[in-house]
DNA sequence: ATTAGCACTCCAACAAAAAGAGTGCTAAAA
DNA sequence: TTTTAGCACTCTTTTTGTTGGAGTGCTAAT
């Protein structure tokens, strides 16, 4: 007991183990006659019945009532992600199936994570979470007007980050295909690389100047401008498969399913969180390792997806704390991998090796 | 009782709405004992609990089980929406809050109706539903090219519907600015107008050959194309609010709640639905007047925007059966009253008077 | 046609009892 | 010193029974 301060025996990383593994699949409390069954540790209930008790003492495991089986603290479960889980490897059926379905996305990155969190919630069947994270400085990097009618044009922007976004702008004074064409010059001239807060008063006349006598336009396409960089800013959040997670008791319980719902309806904590997020890795939170309030049963795990060192978006999973961590892991990877293949370059899928560190946040 | 064969006497409607309303605000069965207390009708609970034998014999009333008081009965819900209703006016704080929000989002049209849902849902307390239809037939009206790099520019194509798509394309064999911007030409000849089935090869060989040498871009740009137009096709649907479904407590049994969460998350039927409506006023559809099998004990109120004379989108609420459709069908018309003004030209938002009609479309 | 009165039904809530699962502890065995 | 068998104990879950109340339907009188 003494030579365990600094570790855990492995009889004892063994009956741990068994019982977040016989807990992720059943939900219930694991009791010490299931592990004698299960395992072959050559011993008695008695002896594993010492073993909890002590795996409790330690912090890796709770009772719920005075007698009951044991349930993994979270604690146990940070443990188990982080040393005792064993890898999962995808099945080549999944690996077709994320192969098909993201083939048929090639295209912009919002659908691609939306079809990748939507394939997610499938594989793991927990919920699936797509994410554009709030970015500090988005800027845009090209302008393009295209001409409709007089007094009726469309804005298009191109982002740093490859996004693109239009706006419909109307203008007072009516305006000619060429001045639209050449406004979209005097845009690119002036307001690349420009985020929201560094477009000035000089800078706008600037523009102004170069349109002449169809200045009058400028300030109402600036407004636009504007409000696409904060648009941009605000970042996007969408969740797929929510009714998944009514299957797990844990959240038959209407309050906490409510609070829950709330929460991914707000999206303001999941995607700060998120979008704070440094490390590049696979993030797993447990329960209240995060600062959302209502996780405390849940867990988040999400991994970023990097674009020339910037994190352009993120596909994650949330579900029971008690989730297959392994498969969730394995599943994100996958994916993240696929998606990386995608925006890197349009090159061909092969569903290769994508073995993307199996890095590990706690809080 | 043989002149009421063909309508109700007076002293019945009167019932039948104090218990369509007492039911809608608590959610209980409502008794005679209730009734006489709250309406004034000169007669006694022997009386009422007569009428009331009768109203549940012609189908409008159910009684939950033996001994309870009366539940309004599908048949009773629609005879209440058609005729007892009572117009709800909207407050000026009501008005002011979808001014404010739709104003901020003058833009694009998944934007207006996203932000519209939102909002119908917290002004009615259910969940708010956004919808593109599916289209039969949806073309591009102009195509527009945007060149980054020697092998990758970007495809932008404004639809009939004026929404603006945009795909990043890249392509093998290198390309110059000026070959995109023929590209752009070309594309506007001889693909603008085309739905997705018009598409032929005819048509392709002939914009090939407009481009000459350049032509192996064109296939892969017809590709993108073709799976725009159908992307188009397939509608969208985007949900908000879910969380309040649970305050109600038809949906405190899990089971029930999985189900309408799938529909919601599977969005096929619902988008169905609403594609095939061809009553452009408010739609009302209460428990299995849908085919949606899962709506037995809800209830779905859309109203489409309309646009030219084509459905270009829609705005819903989805709510328990017993849903205060007074507040519902106001708030609907309000807000579409609202978007059509902004979607038909930037116009001053006013909040001015736009009663919408209050037809109902019974399954 | 209406009403007072009453017996009847059914549900909801509570209480008590029984069943079960799992533990902790003790004393003996390895 | 560690392990184990055995058993008493605790706490939950399920079952069963009881009671109270709400609301109806019916009958007989108005």
């Amino acid at each position: 007991m003494n030579l365990e301060k600094r570790g855990l025996s492995e009889r004892k990383k063994q009956i741990l183990k068994a019982i977040v593994n016989a807990h992720i699949e059943g939900g219930e409390p694991v009791g010490s006659k299931y592990i004698l069954q299960n395992q072959q540790l050559g011993c008695s209930s008695a002896t594993i019945r010492n073993e909890m008790a002590e795996l409790e003492e330690m912090g890796y495991l709770e009772q719920p009532h005075a007698s009951a089986g044991r349930v993994p603290s979270e604690l146990g479960y940070r443990f188990y992600v982080d040393t005792l889980i064993e890898r999962y490897a995808m099945t080549t059926g999944e690996i077709a199936q994320i192969n098909n379905l993201l083939k048929a996305k090639i295209g912009e990155l919002d659908q691609i994570l939306l079809a990748a969190s939507h394939l997610a919630s499938n594989l793991t069947n927990y919920t699936g979470i797509a994410i554009k994270p709030r970015v500090r400085s988005v800027s845009i990097s090209k302008f393009e007007t295209i001409y409709l009618e007089p007094d009726h044009f469309i804005l298009v922007a191109v982002t740093s980050t490859g996004a693109v976004k239009s706006k419909h702008v109307r203008v007072e004074r009516a305006v000619t295909q060429a001045t639209v064409a050449r406004l979209a010059t005097a845009l690119n001239e002036h307001l690349t690389g420009l985020t929201a807060d560094e477009i000035t008063l000089p800078i706008i006349m600037e523009t102004e100047a170069q349109m002449g006598a169809d200045a009058s336009a400028v300030g109402t396409v600036i407004k636009i401008v504007y409000g696409l960089l904060s648009e941009l800013d605000e970042g996007e959040m969408r969740v797929s498969g929510i009714d998944r997670l009514l299957q797990y008791p844990e959240y038959s319980d209407v309050g906490q399913l409510q609070e829950l719902l709330g929460t991914l309806e707000k999206k303001d904590d999941i995607l700060d969180l998120v979008s704070r997020s440094e490390n590049e890795g696979i993030n797993v939170l447990i329960g209240s390792e995060s600062e959302v309030k209502v996780m405390n049963n849940s867990a988040l795990v999400f991994k970023p997806i990097v674009q020339n060192g910037k994190t352009v978006g993120a596909i994650g999973i949330l579900g029971p704390r008690r989730m297959d961590y392994a498969k969730v892991l394995a599943t994100l990877e996958g994916l993240s991998g696929n998606i990386a293949d995608i925006i890197h370059a349009n090159k061909q899928l092969n569903g290769g090796d994508h073995n993307g560190g199996n890095e590990n946040n706690g809080g």
